[in-house]
DNA sequence: GCCAACGTTGGC
DNA sequence: GCCAACGTTGGC
């Protein structure tokens, strides 16, 4: 899950409330039915740090909850809202996502020098997902060989 | 239903 | 700040 740190970043979400954050603003219909239909609770999460000086993965977190109206769509006032979202027929939802760890970021370049990992979605040309699956191959190299504890 | 115009993402 | 890539909007 693609993050700007200057938005909520690793440290930020360490230092929230019960370590957790709501994952609103998601505006994308595929991410959200990630969030929506294919996440549950306890779910791993990869933290990912975009629109960065060094983008990549900056820290493991966890699925919170299942998904639920993300509050951001009924608000006048925020950035995120939708005027054709209502309370009976909410478009958008979020799920939350809690703070496990901080890890040694592991940078794109990083990532891309594996070719274990270069059919991962988020890594494919032309991604502009911010929310992808991890495949588990994908996910227990990295967390074999570019995590270390 | 097509598709041009526009908006957004996000690496660089 | 640039720009490739892609999603969305809306006129027709």
């Amino acid at each position: 899950m693609k993050s700007e740190p200057s938005d909520v970043s690793i440290d930020d979400l360490a230092n929230l409330p019960d370590q957790t954050v709501a994952w609103y603003g998601v505006r994308n219909y595929q991410a959200r039915n990630f969030m929506r239909d294919q996440m549950r609770i306890g779910d791993a999460v990869l933290f990912y740090h975009s629109n960065c000086a060094v983008p990549g993965i900056a820290g493991i977190a966890r699925v919170s909850s299942t998904a639920y109206p993300d509050a951001t769509q009924f608000k006048r006032n925020s950035k995120y809202f939708d005027p054709k979202a209502t309370q009976e027929t909410p478009r958008w939802f979020n799920v939350d996502v809690q703070w496990v760890k901080k890890i040694e970021l592991i940078s794109l370049a990083e990532l891309r020098r594996h070719p274990q990992l270069e059919s991962m979605r988020v890594l494919q040309r032309g991604n502009r997902l911010s929310i992808t699956p991890v495949d588990p191959t994908e996910w227990r190299f990295i967390l074999k060989h570019l995590i270390r504890d």
